[in-house]
DNA sequence: TATTGTTATACTCTATAACTATA
DNA sequence: TATAGTTATAGAGTATAACAATA
């Protein structure tokens, strides 16, 4: 009845990768208003961290500064990101969004959540249940280990 | 207690890209012998189903031809994929592991599903039980949306 | 000295468009 | 005419290395 860890690991490398596709064309449509998913993530966490630095930006998602640099970069050309200088540090800059921003992640999270609704909508009440709480599950293990990755990178690039 | 679909949504939206993070990281590491996840999965493919064509694994993976093209020489020009004329079809090629290819791909599934056991392993046996039927829910899902979308393209591209 | 942001450079993934060879 | 593979080109994501400004 119960899986031992190595299954349910192999199950895990075998089906996110097929959910990652279809998130990604799915915002890359013009349904979703273009963005990748990097740009997306970009946007979400300067959404519920306004005022953030760029470095807190890469540090949540596990990517380095340049990465986080040049993708921040295009979105203030754009228009969805404002960025200033920090009157506290003066090494630092203050992130947030543009209404503008706002807009665009809304329709993109709302686009790409319709479309998984849809893909979803086979399941009966009691397996979206089990879908829900096994996520709920994962969530926090793979935030947490986001965490020590970028932890162990520190560690290294220092000795 | 049951969950409306635009919450699971949701929560697969949340979650998907915090597991693809890791599984990209593992891959990329020296560990798992440094393959990017689409060539990890271009390996997959062309091990299940040897003497398959290019635009075969294109459309399993949801990618066009030019895009698996030039993953699939690059492999060839790191001896881990031949590439062969089809004497049946001479438009064809078949493309087939080495055994180097095998390897690597055995080294890089088994050092992602050990990183991921170990992710995985503060879940009970119970809550193992819960995320393995979950994904086993989600994979048809997927599978069959990938699909759809090829087809949807396909017909786009002949209207 | 350490941290923050930036620039330079290089490599991979990705798509569209256009092409060749074959069916 | 249609299909399989290839090439050219362009844009986005990613990392490492090196740098300037600030703390």
């Amino acid at each position: 009845m119960s899986q031992p860890p190595e299954t349910v690991a192999r199950r895990i490398l075998d089906v996110t990768p097929l959910m990652m596709r279809v998130i990604h064309t799915e915002m890359r449509s013009q349904r979703a208003a273009d963005l990748t998913v990097p740009q997306f993530r970009v946007l979400l966490f300067i959404n519920r961290n306004p005022g953030c630095s760029l470095l807190a930006v890469a540090r949540s998602l596990g990517l380095t500064s340049p990465t986080i640099f040049k993708i921040v970069d295009g979105q203030v050309d754009d228009g969805l990101v404002r960025r200033q200088d920090s009157s506290q540090d003066r090494r630092k800059i203050l992130l947030t969004l543009t209404p503008r921003g706002q807009d665009i992640l809304q329709k993109t999270r709302e686009g790409t959540q319709l479309r998984l609704t849809e893909i979803i909508s086979p399941l009966s009440a009691r397996e979206r249940e089990v879908v829900f709480e096994a996520l709920g599950l994962l969530q926090p293990l793979f935030l947490q280990r986001n965490e020590q990755e970028k932890m162990i990178n520190h560690g290294e690039r220092e000795s």
